[in-house]
RNA sequence: GCCCACAUAGCUCAGGGGCAGAGCACUUCCUUGGUAAGGAAGAGGUCCCCGGUUCAAAUCCGGGUGUGGGCUCCA
């Protein structure tokens, strides 16, 4: 006699064991039409599920996210189940659900092409229109075994014999089709109306690049036709907004086959670059920090001692020369060592911060080069931190003030924080990792933030904190970081002499902002979809005139501006006003400056705004004004 | 690096075993026009590279390079 209590508080009393789709009918028919799956006293299970005892239950629909989540998960079911049909010998592995959808990987002799997921689609709109039955079901393993090996799905039975052996397996059949699944499965195809499937891909079995490479079909489901309208529509705005296009389209860079994963910065994409670069020179020399500049190219013996030539030597570039080796360095902190290391260093000196816009190349496998987000050659605003330990915390307390300031002058006002601990293979002594956990921890705590624990995902050299940008679209990247470095100052031979005189190794703090330039103008790009802001644009102002008799103002208003330090354009073409209108709101100039007789008259321009709006007639000074306003307010909105 | 797709004018792209196409951009001329495209003419190509098949290859086949989407990787 089992009384169930709804997530209101209310409670309902049954005489014998009801299912989870007879207490939604008790609610209401609409529920139980609605109901995808249910919690029972924070457990998922499927509607068909029995409840014998008292139990907190919610009856989950497409509106929770959990229903959407098995929503996804039983579309993967459904897709599986097509491809089976459509091709027989297909074996099947596992099908999850991912962010927005899911996919399910295939063994099959030939790749999928784009014309069988068409067919696939097809089918799956057939089956969701029969309307079948999903059923649980209960076997033993070896049962399970026994079954999958009679279908030839060598996979699946790889994948169950992986499974202890005590416990029996739940699997779910609709039609002709049955998959081993933990579950919770909607109750029926019919239920599955709005999906898509949107790519192939090739996907190593168990995620392992030594394995054999399956069949990967992505697909995205969602409750409704408009959800999934909508976000077809989100991924053409994505779209859009490509870091690649835009690149393009407004003349910022350009990459080219002879040197591939390099970036060819073009005037304009420079000029963002620079704006960047002096700002943050700026905010470094604000906060205690030196700037440097070290070679590109060092022998492979310092890379040996650093560790690196170890760890990374397949991602290092070397040239020949003298009879030497040398590699061109993928990261700064060894040199930095080498700078810190001249002259006897006094614990009075320290912490001593060395910044460089240091220009790194990896040899990045091909297949992950991407735009200008993943490059064989970038420059990080990366600085080392040379420090005792009692003073981490201290510095990560700064670096923190520091990071969020700037990510809030770039426009950005949602930062996730991760701390990854010891990994198992690790430098350093178990207290020491101890203390530099706790002093991240502390710290973070201290400035009151919100982080998630990667437990394991630290360098080998020492905990880390990473920050990562929330952009306009929601997409999430990675940029800044702070990490405890134990090993690299003792092998590199960094120390100072203490206060009682002996001689220490410092604690060595890498720290980033903005991760590289080449990566976070893409994300800037992108995150603007190329209008950035007055502070960041290339091009602040164009001036155009409308006539000819107009020029030599023209050129005085525009030379005029520039000698107030303001990036700005003239355009004295023989075009219609409204044609120069047009291309420069094209290319996002944030102000357009018309200048007709009537302004050359009374000493003015005529403003527009990039929006369109007419911000009327003023002078020069007044306009200066304005921009300059603009111009400090940087990407902050308030 | 692995799987799949793609590579044609400066850009965006169509075409396709038999003389290489469009729109925009570019050049010249006309036009001097007040807030998102004025008109006319012209120029522009190793159809990514190397092989093969064929009377004939930009087109079909093989290899390479690059790019895109994934996988692995991302200190």
């Amino acid at each position: 006699m089992p009384t169930i209590t709804l997530p209101d508080g209310s409670q309902k009393q049954f005489d014998s064991p009801v299912s989870l789709h007879q207490v939604a009918e008790s609610i209401g028919p609409g529920l139980a039409k609605a109901a995808l799956a249910g919690r029972v006293d924070d457990v998922l299970v499927d509607t068909s599920h029995t409840i014998e005892n008292d139990s907190d239950l919610s009856i989950i629909t497409a509106k929770d996210d959990d229903g959407v989540e098995v929503l996804r998960h039983s579309c993967a079911h459904l897709m599986a189940q097509a491809v089976q049909q459509l091709f027989p010998t297909a074996q099947v592995t596992i099908g999850p659900t991912v962010e927005d959808g899911f996919y399910y990987d295939f063994a099959y002799e030939r790749p999928f092409t784009p014309e069988d997921l068409e067919s696939i689609e097809k089918r799956m709109t057939d089956l969701s229109r029969e309307n079948l039955t999903v059923e649980r079901s209960l076997m033993s393993r070896d049962e399970a075994i026994e079954l999958f090996k009679q279908k030839g799905e060598d996979y699946k039975v790889q994948i169950i014999e992986d499974i202890p052996n005590e416990q029996d397996l739940s699997f779910y059949q609709q039609g002709d089709f049955v998959d081993l699944c933990r579950g919770p499965h909607i109750p029926n195809t019919g239920k599955l109306q709005a999906f898509k499937l949107t790519k192939v891909a090739g996907a190593y079995w168990r995620g392992d690049s030594r394995n054999e490479m399956l069949q990967r079909i992505y697909g995205t489901a969602w409750p409704d036709k408009k959800s999934l309208k909508q976000y077809i529509n989100r991924l053409a705005e994505a779209e859009k907004r490509d870091h690649r296009k835009l690149g393009k389209k407004f003349d910022l860079f350009h990459t080219q086959e002879e040197s591939p994963g390099m970036v060819f910065w073009h005037p304009k994409g420079w000029a963002i670059w620079q704006i960047i670069e002096q700002y943050i020179r700026g905010v470094q020399q604000a906060n205690g920090y030196l700037e440097i500049k070290t070679p590109q190219v060092v022998d492979m013996s310092l890379w040996e001692k650093s560790g690196h030539a170890d760890k990374f030597g397949d991602d290092m570039f070397s040239v020949h020369a003298d009879n030497r080796v040398f590699a061109i360095k993928p990261m700064n902190c060894p040199c930095h060592v080498q700078v810190f290391n001249q002259g006897l260093k006094s614990y009075r000196d320290l912490p001593i911060r060395l910044a460089e816009f240091g220009s790194c190349h990896r040899d990045e496998p091909s297949g992950t080069l991407q735009g200008t987000m993943r490059v064989r050659a970038f420059v990080q605003d990366d600085a080392h931190i040379f420090c005792s330990e009692e003073k981490i915390q201290e510095e990560v307390i700064n670096f923190i003030d520091i990071i969020t300031d700037v990510y809030h002058d770039f426009g950005f006002d949602e930062i996730i924080i991760k701390l990854s601990t010891r990994p198992e293979n690790r430098v350093g002594a178990d207290e020491d990792w101890d203390r530099a956990e706790k002093a991240l921890e502390d710290a973070m705590n201290a400035k009151e933030l919100d982080f998630d624990i990667l437990p394991g995902e630290g360098a080998f050299y020492g905990p880390k904190i990473e920050f990562s940008l929330k952009d306009c679209l929601g997409r999430v990247w990675q940029c800044g970081t702070i990490q405890v470095d134990f090993s690299m100052p003792g092998r590199l031979d960094a120390q100072y002499v203490a206060e009682d005189g002996t001689r220490q190794t410092p604690v060595m703090l890498h720290r980033a902002m903005l991760g590289s330039f080449e990566r976070f103008i893409g994300i800037l790009i992108e995150n603007y979809a190329g209008e950035l802001p007055p502070w960041l644009a290339p091009v602040q102002a164009v001036v155009l005139n409308i006539t000819d008799s107009q020029s030599d103002y023209t050129n005085e208003v525009g030379n005029s501006l520039i000698k107030k330090g303001f990036r700005v354009e003239t355009d004295l073409r023989n075009e219609k006003i409204g044609f120069k209108i047009r291309e420069h709101t094209i290319q996002k100039v944030p102000y357009l400056l018309v200048v007709g007789d009537r302004e050359v008259e009374n000493g003015q321009v005529a403003v527009r705004a990039r929006n369109g709006d007419d911000l009327g007639s003023m002078s020069i000074d007044d306009f200066s004004a304005l921009l300059q306003t603009e111009v400090e307010k940087k990407g902050r909105t308030a």
